[in-house]
DNA sequence: CTCGTCCTTGAATATCTATGCTGATGGTGC
DNA sequence: GCACCATCAGCATAGATATTCAAGGACGAG
């Protein structure tokens, strides 16, 4: 049986279990397969995605909080996600499918779209998408390569797939992300014209999509590792940085943290963020109270999907 | 525990099932409940459409018998479905979802939107819809009441979802779709307020969903009992007839076929249905081949949702 | 051609899920 | 206050689905 015809096989089971309710046995016997082929057929078909299974969210339990939000912080919406744990990856994978459900609807236009895959929940919201609506050409990398190759492989992936479903070009920014000293950076943009067109569409952000991280080494990523030494975030932490958006550090009232750590970042700069029409963030967990609050307050941040009890915090 | 605990309940084990991939004893043990409890919370959310499992169907399995079609009748689109078997009621089934899906997706707007909710096949597309994005004030029947009283709760059930997904007002056509004389028909016309202007905005219609049908007693109406008699589709057949619109007969070629029971019936003319707009229609089945054929014909059809058989049968 | 590797399949079975049944709880009518 | 009914939870288990394992087949290298 040729790959086609496979494929028919795998959409006929999915459609006869999904949408009429017929029992894997029975498919089998209709179908003259075993029953396992059945199973088999509609692992495979949820993972080609052919089947969707969405959970959909009551919008808004949590409208108080919202609204507090919104009329505390220079935000123009929040959405807080009632998420069904607060252990990390779990409250990530939550965040994530509520701010793609968001991304769905939206019915703005965006030509210019920036995006960091080093974001792990970012990566995660594009996973998630299906299709969106925003007009977009360019997807563009806002900042360069952090941590392990392997870990560029999945971001690069991201940027693709974000690119490819809303039916624009990738714009990759393929090289380090923070260098070890503010010369080389220089060095770079000049000698690298990919770079240099890439951090120039940087300048007219229809739709941002930032994470926000706290102040302290990524797990995923590795001290000093195309990143941050632990040396240098302690560093801005005794200058009164609680986070940071873009790798740019923020103090607890949302103001710049300088330490020089900026020059050495090969991405988008702060008033390229702060200028970009629509800021995204999504972001939560205990760990990243302050950071988030600091974005808000920075106006880095313009919707923010965010857990419960980041969101209590915040209005607390 | 009240009603809405019991919903977030519900909502959150939907979550962790279907988005998390945690095991319903998994489920159970963290949030102390039986496993049998959360079986049947999630049997209740796939109820409450809070989860919603689609198979995507990729689109033009059949572009060549869709293109043939085209080419031939005078209608705008035809959408071939792959069903998953031929027999009639999962055959209705795989078009209602088609033609669901084909809805989801319209970008037109459609203040007048025609409805038949007496055929089967429609009441399951709107069961299988969602939401719309035609900008519709009303949704109105095109039909009277047919068959037995039942019937009749189902049918204005289902003009009232219609009406509510798309956001506009049902328009009902509470009266009797066919009576037995025409006289009776001018009376309740006349003396009915409702129904007179019910017919009177079925001059403007922007979308028809219509339903074709074969030249017969439909097994869920009854012969007489609010409906034609087979005697009168007998004599029908023998003056040519191979199917009906909206009660309307057709001959092979699409043309009318005269018989005076036009004029028994309670509902959209020949005329505002050809002028409407955008008629859909979505039919199959071995036995509405002919009738199928002559709906294209006679121009009562825009776009036709059909079967694979159906579809090789009209380019036969 | 032959062997080894990798992949796919179906039978058997382990695992997970749905459901009949029973008792508990709470609301209703008398 | 009490019998009555309705509803819902949990247990046990029937029923359905996923997975293990071994066999068969396709493909490429030798």
């Amino acid at each position: 049986m040729n790959d086609v015809d496979q494929q028919r096989l795998m959409i006929k089971v999915a459609r006869l279990y999904h949408t009429h309710g017929v029992r894997q046995t029975d498919i089998a016997q209709r179908l003259q397969i075993s029953q396992s082929r059945v199973s088999r057929l509609l692992t495979q078909a949820e993972e080609a995605a052919v089947v969707r299974t969405v959970v959909a969210v009551p919008l808004h339990i949590h409208a108080d909080l919202e609204d507090a939000i919104e009329g505390r912080y220079p935000v123009s919406e929040v959405h807080v996600v009632d998420a069904v744990s607060a252990a990390e990856d779990e409250l990530g994978r939550d965040l994530a499918h509520a701010m793609a459900a968001l991304l769905q609807d939206v019915t703005f236009a965006a030509p210019v779209i920036g995006f960091t895959s080093w974001s792990r929940t970012l990566r995660m919201v594009v996973e998630a998408l299906q299709t969106l609506r925003t007009q977009t050409e360019q997807v563009v990398e806002m900042l360069g390569d952090l941590g392990p190759p392997e870990l560029q492989h999945d971001a690069a992936r991201s940027t693709q797939r974000l690119a490819s479903l809303v039916g624009g070009q990738p714009v990759f920014l393929r090289t380090p992300g923070v260098v070890p000293d503010s010369s080389l950076r220089e060095l770079v943009i000049e000698r690298d014209l990919y770079v240099r067109q890439a951090l120039e569409q940087l300048d007219q952000l229809d739709l941002a999509l930032v994470g926000i991280g706290a102040c302290e080494v990524d797990p995923a990523l590795r001290s000093g590792d195309n990143f941050f030494t632990n040396e240098q975030f302690e560093q801005m932490r005794s200058r009164g940085a609680v986070g940071e958006v873009c790798l740019h550090f923020l103090d607890a009232e949302g103001g710049a943290v300088e330490g020089g750590l900026d020059d050495l970042v090969v991405g988008v700069t702060r008033e390229q963020l702060r200028s970009a029409g629509r800021r995204w963030a999504v972001a939560g967990g205990a760990r990243k109270h302050e950071a988030v609050k600091a974005a808000l307050l920075g106006g880095y941040v313009d919707t923010l999907v965010t857990d419960s009890e980041t969101a209590a915090y915040l209005v607390s």
